[in-house]
DNA sequence: CACCAGGCAGTGC
DNA sequence: GCACTGCATGGT
């Protein structure tokens, strides 16, 4: 062990506010002009800023909710460098964004997050959680945000009263995952006792929850981090750096690669050679001859 | 006005 | 098993 992670701080290669909270993992931070984020972490709001990192008394070290929270116990210089050995874009993704982690979110947001994503942009994933917060979150005491809601509080909600917050299609989906959880017949805790595969089938017996959301929770709720969820933008990436489709090839720590390769998918063109010569491909397919497929 | 967004359930074959 | 379609809504 070359540090003692009890004391040591974390500089921005080892985690990086801006690339963790805004890579699509969570939802509910806001970034302010000052350079500093805002977010509701177990019912109380926090304001972070990246300067604050260098001095061992900052709350991210001290306070035990946001060291569990950043996972400030986990080495990821040492996991980087195990995902880095494994090939050459894999490791242009780790030194494109090195600062992310993966949080450990609350499971049941972290379920309900990823049920709003489905056939959604992160923009308006981000509006539809701030307002089911609001109506059915707790308040935290001195601010104007509340808490994301609990299990019991949304199941108490109708069909229709979330589809006025703009859920759209997914507010069955979020009743069934409330009663679920609220009934105690699944207990998201008891999940992360299973193995993955179980664990996985359980969180597919709820309406809406596929493999991509199961994935999610469990890799953002559950921490499991062999778990590799693959959306429209993991395709491209496997489509066109993985064409043998194979994710095995990513092992235990897959959920953390896909993280760094869908990072870089998303917000890497222009930096990425490779992301910007696909991107351009993919411009002159659609403006050219891409009306008739 | 089409098309897309961190998919899923239903249907048909 | 795989291919296809509808789904609510808001942003380009």
């Amino acid at each position: 062990m070359l540090h003692d992670y009890r004391t040591a701080t974390l500089s921005e290669t080892q985690l990086s506010l801006a690339h963790t909270l805004d890579c699509g993992q969570c939802f509910r931070w806001i970034p302010s002009p000052d350079g500093t984020w805002e977010g509701v972490v177990r019912g109380s709001l926090y304001r972070l800023g990246q300067n604050a990192l260098s001095d061992p008394s900052c709350r991210i070290y001290t306070d035990p909710v946001l060291r569990d929270y950043f996972d400030v116990d986990t080495d990821y210089l040492d996991i980087r460098n195990e995902l880095s050995g494994l090939d050459g874009h894999l490791a242009e993704a780790c030194r494109f964004a090195p600062g992310i982690r993966i949080l450990r979110q609350e499971p049941w947001e972290a379920l309900c997050s990823f049920i709003i994503s489905q056939n959604n942009n992160i923009k308006r994933i981000r509006q539809i959680i701030e307002r089911l917060s609001g109506r059915y979150g707790v308040p935290v005491a001195g601010t104007s945000r509340n808490a994301f809601p609990t299990a019991d509080a949304l199941a108490k909600a109708s069909d229709d009263e979330l589809r006025a917050l703009g859920t759209g299609f997914r507010a069955p989906y979020l009743l069934d995952a409330a009663n679920n959880i609220a009934s105690g017949r699944i207990v998201l805790d008891e999940l992360a006792a299973l193995p993955v595969g179980q664990a996985r089938a359980r969180l597919m017996e709820i309406r809406g929850v596929g493999p991509k959301v199961a994935d999610c929770a469990l890799l953002y709720g559950l921490h499991r981090l062999e778990v590799f969820p693959i959306d429209v933008w993991m395709k491209r990436v496997m489509s066109r750096h993985y064409p043998d489709d194979d994710v095995s090839r990513f092992g235990r720590f897959a959920g953390i690669a896909q993280q760094y390769l869908f990072h870089l998918e998303r917000t890497g063109v222009g930096i990425s050679h490779d992301a910007s010569v696909a991107r351009a491909e993919d411009l002159e397919e659609r403006h050219g001859h891409g009306r008739t497929s």
